[in-house]
DNA sequence: TAGGCCATCTGGTCCT
DNA sequence: AGGACCAGATGGCCTA
């Protein structure tokens, strides 16, 4: 909503000239919390751009939405660090083991990883990680 | 045309 | 007082 002008005519009187000034000095005021809002905004777009750069995407052709890109970078840490949690759990060294892992995760077609281990872990898990990768197994 | 997503404007609230 | 952050309203664009 524009700071309403203060009229003249609406009074019936004589045009205060502090009016008008404070009328103008809201009116700037107004633009420049615009343009610092419009800022900020473009911060957290970039933020955007950068967490999907990063997280997984299941086709190159249609961006993530911003609500998709939170919760796909949910799930990707939840994966990531059931990756980290099982590692240390199996007797092969950790590097081998993780470099396997990792190169499962990077795989163009990743459609997914992760087995749930609490219904409040399954609640966050992006739909494209609802289905177990059979080339995923731990190595014995 | 309806629905989803987004950018922008705006007023309110909190903090420094 | 002024800035940062937030949420609601609104309008534009795109797709099924």
């Amino acid at each position: 909503m524009k700071p309403r002008r203060p009229s003249c005519a609406d009074s019936g009187s004589e045009c205060d000239p502090r009016d008008l000034e404070k009328f103008e000095s809201a009116a700037r005021r107004r633009m420049a919390a615009n343009a610092r809002e419009r800022k900020r905004m473009q911060g957290l777009n970039t933020a955007f751009d950068r967490l999907r750069k990063v997280v997984p995407q299941w086709g190159q052709d249609k961006k993530l939405s911003k609500y998709e890109t939170l919760q796909m970078a949910l799930s990707y840490i939840m994966a990531l660090n059931r990756i980290l949690t099982d590692s240390s759990r199996h007797s092969t060294p950790h590097r081998q083991w993780l470099d396997l892992q990792f190169d499962s995760l990077q795989t163009e077609t990743y459609p997914c990883i992760v087995r749930y281990s609490s219904p409040m872990e399954h609640e966050h898990m992006h739909p494209s990680f609802s289905y177990h990768y059979e080339g995923l197994q731990v190595p014995t």
